[in-house]
DNA sequence: TTGAAAGCGCTAACAG
DNA sequence: CTGTTAGCGCTTTCAA
């Protein structure tokens, strides 16, 4: 004869120490393992009576679900994924930011890469994201290798590239035109009065469509220099730009050109060293030297003079790729997978 | 009669368009799917040819590991959470660039959470690390709540408490001693023969402590100034700090009295700011007035005058706090639980 | 509304 | 060295 089974049919004793599942709250709470989930993930499709039970057991005994499991079960991670090319002193900040804030507050969580600015690491990371499995991934700036398209496409995860434009993105995007700003800086600067127009500015990709497109236009404005773009002078340093940066690159464009008039930095903390250079060299700013930045970071209206720059609207570029993230992910339809934030010259004394 | 059984059992045909499994990898390279698992993290548990065939199988279909699925199996995730107040203009970047690319190397990723100044999404943000099971946690300064600590301890989580010093960690910390700061400042200024110090500083915790002992300091070795810490002003702002605080900060203390002669700043950016101001007010520095900083950013070097400020070196308490995680996660037993990067007094043009 | 069964994709543990 | 078995802790699916 059987020994018959007892009614508690001996759960794998939960051991003291072990941290506890949905078994021990649902044996605890006399109901379901199905139930707890149902309580926690979807509190109105249960029963008031069962989700008090669950609720005062999970607050006894301090349950917190575990989230791999769930992700692997629902394929659903509530985890998003974001690339920079380095954190550290970046225009960037802001977005990371907003995205970190505007998750958070619908419980999905930033996991954070860095792919350097020669993208060295980049495969490695990629790898690190896709396996595990994010509900997005959010780009800085356009995916440019061809692989590294190709393995996001096949993962299948929602991306959103931002920071740029594209005709071809890979999924969603969110961004601005470089070319448009080069365009818009060179008219502003020229239409100023200044001659002897310059740039100071990163050595990546981005920042050179910016500067093609703003001495094509500089020179389109100013017949007598010719239609050489070396009419424009260039400096360019290596990423990630710093203060000490702006302040050598005013030097050596000074070197070349003692004449000129205006710098156009590629961020706020490089025009904020050419302030501080001319400042040194007894140049008067904007008399003798107009500066224009690229961010407009928290500092920039706080400097002597203010400074004048393009602002770009992190927050706005944040918030969005993580609402087109979240909408994805929850199955809601999305519209525009293309959205254009644009940018706005914010004129102060620096100009 | 049973339908033999066949000799490939039915495997749940992998649908094109699935992401491939494990045991797709196994079926296509001849293997078992452990042997796949093996060849994949310890590729020196497995023969050459195994390996060679699955690593041909693994490029030619383009498998990704799920790590959500490994991990609830092998109860590492390889993530590793940190936790900073803000991340916008923060002196805890260069921390958290060093962890995330130490953590890289190693094959972990960063999960970054912000908990705001005024703890307001601390716990929403403890539940979210926590149900995700990271190998370990960093914490940008010490965990004050009660709740929060239990809540931490209880979940067997390696915790790294960073950027301060306690009797009672958690668990781990890398930190350096805020009180020390303040005394070794103000004996530094009065040593230079400031009489009229004062400070500018965020309205947290750790300045506060910094500057209470700053100004016990400048009593003890100022005995003319009396018993009473109101004789060395204190300009108090919200966190975080920026370069316009610093700018009202300054304005601020020179109504209060005119004869300040040094000011202490809780950041680089504020101290930045505190130079602008006494630039636009025609205050010489060092002459006038000496200013010090905290936290030797990237730009601080390249002020004019270059900014005497206290060097932290986030970059080593980013790599220790890696390193101690991992080798808590791979078992390696941890020597010293609390590890002091002390800090250094930069002196430059500034004093 | 609630519950039971059956995995999600991987790896620990043990056998061969 | 290689394979088999049995889950990890949750949720999907279906039946009650």
């Amino acid at each position: 004869m059987e020994k018959p089974v007892s009614k508690d049919p001996a759960p794998r004793k939960s051991r003291k120490g072990a941290t506890p599942t949905v078994r021990d709250v649902a044996r605890l709470a006399g109901v379901a393992p199905m139930s707890v989930s149902r309580a926690l993930n979807n509190p109105d499709s249960v029963s008031p009576d069962i989700l008090q039970r669950v609720r005062e057991v999970v607050d006894q005994i301090g349950y917190v679900p575990n989230l791999l499991a769930g992700g692997l079960a629902s394929k659903k991670s509530r985890m998003v994924a974001a690339v920079v090319p380095t954190i550290s002193g970046s225009v960037f900040l802001e977005m990371v930011q907003a995205l970190t804030d505007a998750l958070a507050a619908r419980g999905y969580q930033l996991m954070l890469g860095q792919a350097g600015y020669e993208n060295s690491r980049e495969d490695a990371l990629l790898e690190a994201i896709i396996g595990r499995r994010p509900d997005g991934v959010v780009l800085t700036g356009i995916m440019r290798s061809e692989q590294g398209r190709r393995r996001l496409l096949a993962s299948g995860i929602p991306v959103v590239e931002t920071w740029d434009l594209t005709d071809s993105p890979i999924d969603m995007l969110v961004g601005f035109s470089h070319e448009k700003i080069g365009k818009a800086v060179a008219e502003y600067l020229v239409r100023r009065g200044r001659r002897k127009i310059a740039t100071i500015s990163a050595n990546d990709e981005r920042a050179v469509r910016r500067n093609r497109q703003f001495a094509d236009a500089v020179l389109a404005l100013r017949p007598e220099l010719g239609m050489d773009r070396a009419a424009v002078p260039t400096c360019i340093v290596p990423a990630p730009t710093t203060l000490g940066s702006g302040r050598t690159g005013l030097r050596e464009l000074l070197a070349h050109d003692p004449a000129i008039d205006a710098v156009f930095c590629s961020s706020d903390m490089m025009a904020q060293g050419v302030l501080l250079e001319a400042l040194a060299l007894g140049i008067e700013v904007p008399r003798q030297l107009a500066v224009v930045g690229l961010g407009d970071q928290a500092f920039s209206r706080d400097l002597l003079p203010p400074l004048t720059t393009v602002r770009i609207d992190g927050t706005a570029i944040g918030t969005t790729a993580a609402q087109l993230i979240i909408d994805r992910a929850e199955g809601k339809p999305v519209e525009e997978l293309v959205r254009d934030v644009g940018f706005i010259i914010v004129e102060r004394g620096s100009t």
